[in-house]
DNA sequence: CATATATATTGATGAATATCAATATATGAA
DNA sequence: TTCATATATTGATATTCATCAATATATATG
């Protein structure tokens, strides 16, 4: 899939775009995304699963938590410049 | 909606992604944008009233024919950012 | 090893949607 | 008005997908 498409599809769900646009504030834990979200665990486990896959954000384990980030540059510039 | 989940809801798919980077190159009649995408002329039809519902483009009618335009300057931005 | 906590996966379900063929509508020409 | 062309709408269908509850896996601790 074209890397302009992929960007699209990862952000045009409002349960994607929340989470992106909440570790653009920094790496967060799992455990924090799911209260911010609203939604159950396995559903935010899921949407990280395919941002991940996507090429979006990048996750690493530490004990028994997980963190994510953004890792797609191009992600982080289309968000500012919407916001602006 | 938002205006960011408009926009990525716009472009998150391959059909109107399509549509949307042929109009960047300019106004486009429907005629023309039809073989371009390889859809139906009825398909075709159906993402541009969606295009033109979220906002991103903008059309006129000239005799016979009806036109087609990108009218959302951050769609602009953000598919440039993409290809460079 | 047993238990607790964090995260991932599975299975089911309902809703959204992309597509096409067929039909309707609008416009211009004869 | 009649015909031809351009575009929009409708109805049907198949597929995708977001969500949840339940279960599985991984890690740390006692």
């Amino acid at each position: 899939m074209r890397e302009s498409l992929k960007i699209f599809k990862a952000l045009c769900d409002e349960t994607r775009l929340k989470i992106v646009e909440f570790l653009l504030s920094g790496e967060k834990c799992v455990c924090e995304i799911v209260p911010f979200t609203k939604r159950t665990q396995s559903t935010v486990s899921i949407q990280l699963a395919k941002l991940e896959s996507l090429g979006i954000v990048e996750s690493r384990r530490e004990g028994k938590s997980v963190y994510y980030k953004v890792s797609n540059p191009n992600v982080k510039k289309i968000l500012k410049i919407i916001k602006s």
